[in-house]
DNA sequence: AGTCACCTCGAACAGTGTGCGAGTAGTCTC
DNA sequence: GAGACTACTCGCACACTGTTCGAGGTGACT
């Protein structure tokens, strides 16, 4: 994996022909599937050829390699964020940021690749465009414009990641949020016991109900609205 | 990969034990030096193996998996992250964002491990109980402590990992910058052709002399200070 | 001298991505 | 209708992966 990143996918000419049979968009479909279904992992070449009812091999003479195929699948994934409409750019800009979140929660394997596979295709660049769109009418000028879209998408990428990437992972487990909390929270708290700011914390969790879930959630509004607050400022 | 993440390396009792021959710091210090020189992909149990002058399944004494060798490598990159000292929370905020970037810059392998693997070694929870305490002493209160903290690292992660992604898969390719944006250029422009913002920026970053790589610089800086800025605001 | 825990490791298994070359089937040209 | 050419499929093979198992060795303690 990732040996030659570029050229990417988008920087290729693709391949023109009859399509009879396999198609790259069928591929790619059948690849989310399968990811969807079945996580990160258990996306192989043989398999997914399996599952169209062709050879594995097949499908080299429809996408070069597997990174090629990864870049489409995450193409995928962008393409169902929704994109906003709103005039107003912090409420243009919520409505991005949440969909992004919504879109990796809903394919939570696209977690561990969304920063890390370049997001050239047309999906990731309108999605892009209308973002920018938002910042340029809130009246960001020059290069600005992209500073701002970049500080909103990287906090949205860093608050969503780990959230997703913890949860599919207490999904492997089998255990409830529960469970994994009871066998944790011994061996975190042994470890607390000189990191004085942990350790009150963990101990005012015990207090209140504490649900992490939730509290992701919160927090991810905490923040981007932060954010927003601190860009407004910037505009004035 | 990444089947059943929970138990963690740091569940675990860790086997105690004479200590002749290998030992557990020993390899992890093999394997961190191993992905600095040939990235991730080139970390093998073999390769890591050789390189010790073993077996590659003596490992499997000191470590259950690769998982488990992957949680370590991880928390040590969380060791080289410089702790703020600073009074003052924004500058100790900042002063733990930028260690942070520069570890993952240190360590570019990490990029596309550091928000999906659990961070519940030493390290890193020294880390966050340094971090905690810039809050603490700022005068957030309760949850807010927490909500903020994760602002700040989400943030800090979002922003870093496709930096970091796309420097090493530059590197890669052995490809010049300058000689990656003739390739790209040409298409990404067409591609822009009916996504006006995006072509009115590229348009520009045509006209200005554009470094995208010190613009990323410049964009990081933007935002951490937008954030703190609006973090800031909620304190009064 | 014997026992036992600690530690190493070769063989083997089931899987991976992918290059190659042979083979098939549909279409286009004469 | 014959031949040529392109589009596409796919079995085989290669070099590699993580990991299990069980057999062996080695040093310390009784």
């Amino acid at each position: 994996m990732s040996a030659k990143p570029f050229s990417s996918v988008w920087t290729r000419e693709r391949r023109g022909g009859r399509e009879q049979g396999l198609s790259r968009d069928q591929i790619v479909r059948a690849a989310v599937e399968l990811l969807d279904a079945e996580g990160l992992d258990a996306l192989s070449m043989r398999k997914l050829g399996a599952r169209l009812g062709a050879g594995a091999t097949s499908l080299y003479w429809h996408v070069a390699n597997k990174d090629e195929l990864i870049e489409l699948v995450m193409d995928e994934v962008y393409a169902t964020v929704v994109l906003p409409e709103a005039a107003d750019w912090r409420e243009a800009t919520r409505v991005f940021a949440y969909g992004m979140r919504h879109a990796v929660f809903e394919h939570p394997w696209s977690a561990s690749l969304i920063g890390v596979v370049p997001a050239l295709g047309p999906n990731a660049l309108t999605a892009s465009d209308r973002l920018m769109g938002a910042f340029v009418r809130a009246g960001f000028e020059g290069i600005d414009v992209d500073y701002a879209m970049t500080a909103v998408v990287s906090y949205t990428l860093g608050a969503t990641i780990p959230e997703v990437a913890f949860l599919s992972s207490l999904k492997a487990t089998g255990k409830s949020m529960t469970e994994l909390q009871a066998a944790v929270d011994p061996i975190l708290m042994k470890m607390a016991a000189d990191r004085p700011n942990l350790l009150e914390r963990y101990r005012s969790y015990a207090n209140e109900g504490f649900d992490p879930l939730v509290a992701r959630r919160l927090a991810f509004e905490f923040g981007l609205t932060a954010l927003l607050n601190g860009l407004g400022a910037r505009l004035r």
